[in-house]
DNA sequence: CTGAAAGCGCTAACAC
DNA sequence: GTGTTAGCGCTTTCAG
């Protein structure tokens, strides 16, 4: 690390500073089998000495690989991305990355333009391999990156089909928990504030609410569909109100909406947890700081990403991982009753 | 688009189609002068034929400068990067990026792998530029950043020195209107709690304090250091309720503090705002929904990402912008008196 | 305006 | 073990 911090050095000015071919040069640098110890020490004094470092570009075209990974998040929502989730999502992976010698391509996969570049960015093998994210419907990131012929671990289970290869949360698991608490806390007319149903979370979300109340042989019809959002959220919480005016629990599956609801029970005077306990899905920060605090899901966001990160890394190394199903777990505050308080 | 998604399409094949030399397909493709329009218009209709796509790699190698850039973020803490602030910044910038043929790679320069790996990155011209954010004190990312002389937009200014290339928030502006509305609000014994002192914003945000309370004439002494975080901010609140229990306005320099602020006070039996009046900095998504909502200082998240990509094209393209300082603004809520009851 | 030729820095057969 | 030889796909002089 010597010399010339600006300038590029060539694995051929390597070689000859260590006096060796730059096959040889080459075969160390990749540590390939081959090389005599002097030859290997000689070159790694040379590439030390000069600060050599690999032309990635060169590297990439040569190998026809790259090095890079692509995080790709779609989304008809350029916003989505300002979700506080992926920002822990993308923590996770470049947790894993940084100790490998991938980078990390962001693509908002947003418009035709996005799209379009991701598909090419795919296909010049820019990137080795891509880690898809929010899928609903059809998407047609999906069936991009099949064409493309490039490795694709898939962060959450699209609503349509199930990819060879994602990681996931126990998102049914997590919202039968929710609703398994609820009935735990004596309420028996409990509804459920549905995500939207054209993704994979909301569907499996909405399972869970069924499955828990299968169990406990309650009535699971009281049902409104929403869409994530904080205000689409206190709109279902209204029609919620309306339709089944003797609710006194409910599921809803996001903390997002959850706020909004809550703040429709607020104005129509009807009080948390004593009329109506809620829980939600997420635990998102803001989740501690309501009024009442919020029962809600806790997802390993940051693991989430970790492990899509492995998974890829793994499906490039040629293995064949099999998907993974991270836990949820219940996070229990006040506004299903406290526990000096338990219903 | 029709033939061939998998395979890679070269430009001896597009110029072959077209019935014309390699070179001038190039110059079409980058649309350089000296083509007839003839031909110019037969090799874009082989390009669209055959579903050309220029490979980047090859592209970078030939011409000596990539089409990536960077986004770094630097922080001893690797989950800085899940501050939801950086991914408004993130949204800012892909935003504008996704209208150019610039891709974005994120680097957390976090161990100092991390960052020797940034160092190669640009050493290689892998990336054409570089935005870096948030360092404190005298940052090893930003030496790093100069030495591969390479072009260097930061976000946010550092605590030591002024770069040539930024673009940041009203901090001290932010600040200062923060505290006036305390002293509309009629308080007179006004304190704050700073953010780190090593860190420009929260040098910044100190400053504007003191600017406030001079033009009014009050003391500006009811100072209490403190981090940037919830904890830190209970910390410093109990702190400077000990040193100056007389205090009936705080300034603090993040919501996040302000939060934990609130907290203190509230077990402290003490009314916000009655007793004491709050105003935060940042306006997280959160602040909306402590009790009582928090008074706090919006900066513009997103519109400072998508001007740093921006500045960063300019300079790429030759260019010198000025730096860039985006206006703040206070955001008015229950934590000074609602303005039914303007104290 | 146009095309030929010479690389960019590296990898990968292939002979030795 | 080792070095030589071709390229990877593109840009870029440089003559025509």
């Amino acid at each position: 690390m010597t010399e010339s911090l600006r300038r590029q050095v060539t694995l051929d000015e390597v070689a000859e500073r260590a006096g060796v071919s730059r096959s040889a040069a080459s075969r160390v640098i990749n540590n390939a089998p081959h090389v005599s110890r002097a030859k290997r020490a000689a070159v790694e004094r040379a590439v030390s000495d000069l600060g050599y470092v690999p032309n990635a570009n060169a590297r990439a075209l040569a190998s026809q690989q790259a090095g890079a990974v692509v995080l790709a998040i779609s989304s008809e929502n350029p916003r989505a991305f300002a979700d506080p989730f992926f920002a822990e999502v993308v923590v996770g992976i470049s947790s894993v990355l940084e100790e490998t010698d991938h980078e990390l391509m962001l693509m908002m996969a947003t418009s035709a333009r996005g799209q379009a570049r991701l598909g090419q960015v795919l296909r010049t093998r820019q990137a080795a391999g891509v880690m898809l994210m929010s899928m609903h419907g059809d998407d047609p990131l999906a069936r991009l990156a099949e064409q493309a012929d490039v490795p694709v671990v898939f962060g959450g289970v699209p609503a349509t089909f199930e990819p060879r290869y994602y990681v996931d949360a126990d998102n049914r698991g997590g919202a039968r928990l929710a609703t398994e608490h609820l009935v735990t806390c004596g309420r028996t007319r409990i509804g459920t504030i549905t995500g939207r149903m054209d993704e994979g979370a909301g569907l499996a979300r909405y399972r869970g609410y069924q499955d828990a109340l299968a169990v406990a042989g309650l009535d699971a019809t009281r049902v409104i569909h929403g869409d994530f959002s904080e205000d689409g959220g206190a709109d279902a919480m209204r029609e919620l109100l309306t339709a089944h005016p003797d609710v006194d629990g409910v599921f809803i599956a996001s903390d997002q909406m959850a706020i909004g609801a809550l703040r429709v029970l607020q104005e129509a005077g009807i009080t948390v947890p004593t009329d109506v306990a809620l829980v939600g899905f997420n635990d998102i920060s803001t989740a501690r700081h309501t009024t009442p605090p919020l029962t809600t899901i806790s997802q390993p966001i940051q693991p989430l990403g970790r492990e899509m990160a492995r998974m890829l890394l793994a499906v490039l190394a040629g293995e064949r991982p099999s998907p993974l199903i991270l836990p949820t777990r219940l996070t229990k505050r006040e506004s299903t009753g406290t526990s000096t308080n338990p219903t």
